[in-house]
DNA sequence: GTGAAAGCGCTAACAT
DNA sequence: ATGTTAGCGCTTTCAC
C-alpha cells in the first residue's frame, strides 16, 4: 500500500543497476547478461511496476492514442465506423478518444481542439464547412476525413455514394416506379452526391424527382416528415430516405396514417444498419460499408503516422440490398 | 511552417517575461499588471502557441480523461451508456477513452491494463469474474462498476432489474399468460436477477418458468434460439428475452416459421432500445435507463476523483414500456 | 555490457 | 508583481 506507484528509479534501485538498464531492457532496446535481465524481472514483478504511459509519451512524443470524432454515437452507421476503426487500431497498439458532437456544430471546434492535444492523429467525421477544417488541420495533427472534400488535400474515406444511389435509382425504375421521391438531409456533405445520382438516372429516363428536406437524420424526424410527403397532391410511388434511420421512422408513420409498404409505397435508405432487417417490411437499403469505412480509415492514419503515403481519396463500393420494403410494380 | 510546435520557453522569450509569468498567467493562476498579459496574449496568438498537455498532465497527475470500457459499441444500450457518461464528461471538461472489448474476454484484460495508464479513473461494464476484478482495481485508478458486487467494495450503478423482472411478469401474468419462458444470457452479470425476479412473481402465482439460455446477447443469436422454443413439446405462450435486441431477433424468426405476435405469443424485452418502436409489432420492453446509468457513472466518476464520497452503489428505477407484442389472454 | 547525465515542456514552491 | 529553480518519470546519446 505504498502512497505512491513505483518509478523506473524504484525498480533500478532495487534491482542495483542503473535506470537506464532498466529503461532499455523494458523497451527491448538492448540485452543484457542473463542475471541482470532475470533480476530487473523479479524486481518488476515485486515491485509491481508499470511504466508511466505520459512520461515516455512527453519524450516519444507519440500518444498511441487515435482521436475519432463522430456526429452521434446512437447512430448505427457510426458506431460500426468505431466497430471497424477500433479493431485496426487495437491490433496495432493503438486506443481509440472517442469524440461524439452530437450533431451540435457549437462546441465541435472547441472539443476537436482539446482533442488534438491528445492524440497522435484525429479520423474526422464532421459537418464543418472546409474553412473550419482548415483551421482543425493547423491544430497540427495528422488528419483522416470521412468524405470528400473540395480544396484541401487531406487523406479522406468515404463510399461512392452518388453510384449508390444512382443503382438504387435504376433499380427502382426498373421496377416500374415513375413518381419517385426524395427525403434528403441537405445539411449532410455526402446528401448532394446521393441527390446528384438520383438526378442523373432519372434524368436518362426522363423522369422527374420530388425532393423534401429533413432537419435531422433521426427516425423521429423521418415520422415527423411522413403526413407531409405522402398526404400532398402528388403522392409518390417509391421514396428514397437519406438514411435507414429515416426511411424506419417514415415506414412507421406511414403504416400508422393507413399506407401499405412496399403496395402504396416502396421505401429504402443508406447505410445498410442492422435493424433494416427487424423492421416490418424489412428495409431495401444502399450498404456504404460503415465498418470498412472505419477500418480503411484507421489504417490510412496508421500509414500517415508511419511516414507511409497513403492515396488521398479512398471510395468504396456501396452495394444495393434488396429487402421486402420495395416492390415491382405493373 | 515550424519544424516543432513552440513551448512555454518561446513565448517567454518572444514576450520578454518570465516563462513562469506565463504559465500561472495561462492557467489562471495569478493576474499581471495589463500591459504584460496583453503582451503574452498577442504573443500567444501569434506565435500559435498551443500547451502540450502530456507536460502538465504529467506533473499534475491528471489526464482529464476517463476511460469507458463497454462490451459491444453495436448495442444500443451501451451506446446510450456511453452518450450519458460523454455528456456529462463534456460538461465537466473531460474527455472519454473508449473501450469496446467486444465481448471477448481474451483481450480484455489487457486492453483495460492500457486503459488504465492513460486515464484518471476507468467506468466499466464487464463479465470478468471479481477476482480479475480486482485485478483491475489495483491498477490503482478509481473505477465505477456497473452491476452490483459480491466481496469488493466499489462505486457501482445498475438498475434494479429484479424489479423489473417481476413486474413484467407480473403483468403478464395479470393480462393471463400461464406459460411464460424465459429466454437468458446466464453469461451475464444481470442474468441471475433477472431470473430471481421473474421466479418470485410466478411462484406466488404458482406458475412454472421455462428457461432456455443464450450463447450471446444479439438478435442473431434469438433467430437461432427461436425454432428450439417454439417447436418443442410445450409451447410457451409468453416469452421474456434477456434483452431486446434478442427478442427483435427472435420476434422476426418466429414471425417467419408462421407465428402470429402476440396472438400466439407475447414477446417482451429489456433495455427498451430505439428500434423496439419500429419493429413490427412494436416491442415491449423493460426500460433500464441505460443513458441515466452512463450519466450517474459518470458523475460517480467526476466526484471521487473531487475526493467526495459517492455512496457505493446506485439503483435506477427501471419502468415497464407495454407495446404491441404482448396482449391480454382471456 | 552498463551507467551518467541531459533534457522532453510544464508546474509549483520559493525568492525577490 | 515577476522571476528562479527544482523536479515530474522517462528515453537517449555518449562514456566507461
Amino acid at each position: 500500500m505504498k502512497k505512491t506507484a513505483p518509478t523506473l528509479h524504484d525498480v533500478a534501485k532495487a534491482a542495483g543497476v542503473s535506470i537506464a538498464t532498466v529503461s532499455k531492457y523494458l523497451n527491448g532496446t538492448q540485452r543484457f547478461s542473463p542475471a541482470v535481465e532475470a533480476n530487473i524481472d523479479a524486481t518488476v514483478k515485486t515491485l509491481g511496476y508499470r511504466s508511466n504511459e505520459l512520461a515516455r509519451s512527453m519524450i516519444t512524443g507519440a500518444t498511441k492514442t487515435i482521436g475519432v470524432a463522430i456526429l452521434d454515437i446512437n447512430n448505427p452507421h457510426f458506431t460500426s465506423v468505431v466497430k471497424g476503426a477500433n479493431r485496426v487500431a487495437i491490433d496495432n497498439g493503438y486506443t481509440l478518444l472517442l469524440v461524439d458532437t452530437e450533431e451540435n456544430q457549437g462546441r465541435e471546434m472547441q472539443l476537436l481542439d482539446a482533442l488534438s492535444r491528445r492524440v497522435d492523429g484525429m479520423i474526422i467525421s464532421s459537418r464543418m464547412p472546409e474553412s473550419d477544417i482548415k483551421t482543425v488541420v493547423d491544430f497540427g495533427k495528422p488528419i483522416v476525413f470521412f468524405g470528400r472534400l473540395e480544396s484541401l488535400r487531406l487523406p479522406t474515406v468515404g463510399s461512392d455514394v452518388y453510384r449508390g444511389a444512382y443503382m438504387l435509382t435504376q433499380h427502382l425504375v426498373t421496377q416500374g416506379h415513375r413518381h419517385i421521391a426524395y427525403l434528403g438531409f441537405s445539411k449532410s456533405r455526402w446528401d448532394a452526391e446521393r441527390l446528384r445520382g438520383m438526378l442523373d438516372c432519372l434524368q436518362q429516363h426522363d423522369l422527374p424527382l420530388a425532393r423534401f428536406d429533413a432537419q435531422l437524420p433521426f427516425a423521429s424526424e423521418g415520422e415527423r416528415m411522413c403526413s407531409f410527403v405522402m398526404l400532398g397532391r402528388e403522392r409518390p410511388d417509391a421514396l428514397i430516405c437519406y438514411n435507414d434511420l429515416m426511411a424506419i421512422g417514415f415506414m412507421k408513420e406511414a403504416q400508422a396514417l393507413g399506407f401499405q409498404i412496399p403496395q402504396d409505397l416502396s421505401v429504402a435508405g443508406f447505410d445498410n444498419i442492422q435493424y433494416g432487417e427487424y423492421v416490418s417490411p424489412s428495409l431495401t437499403s444502399v450498404d456504404l460499408k460503415s465498418q470498412h469505412m472505419g477500418e480503411v480509415a484507421m489504417r490510412k492514419m496508421l500509414d500517415t503516422l508511419a511516414g507511409k503515403e497513403t492515396d488521398h481519396y479512398t471510395m468504396l463500393e456501396p452495394q444495393v440490398v434488396l429487402r421486402q420494403s420495395t416492390m415491382k410494380r405493373q
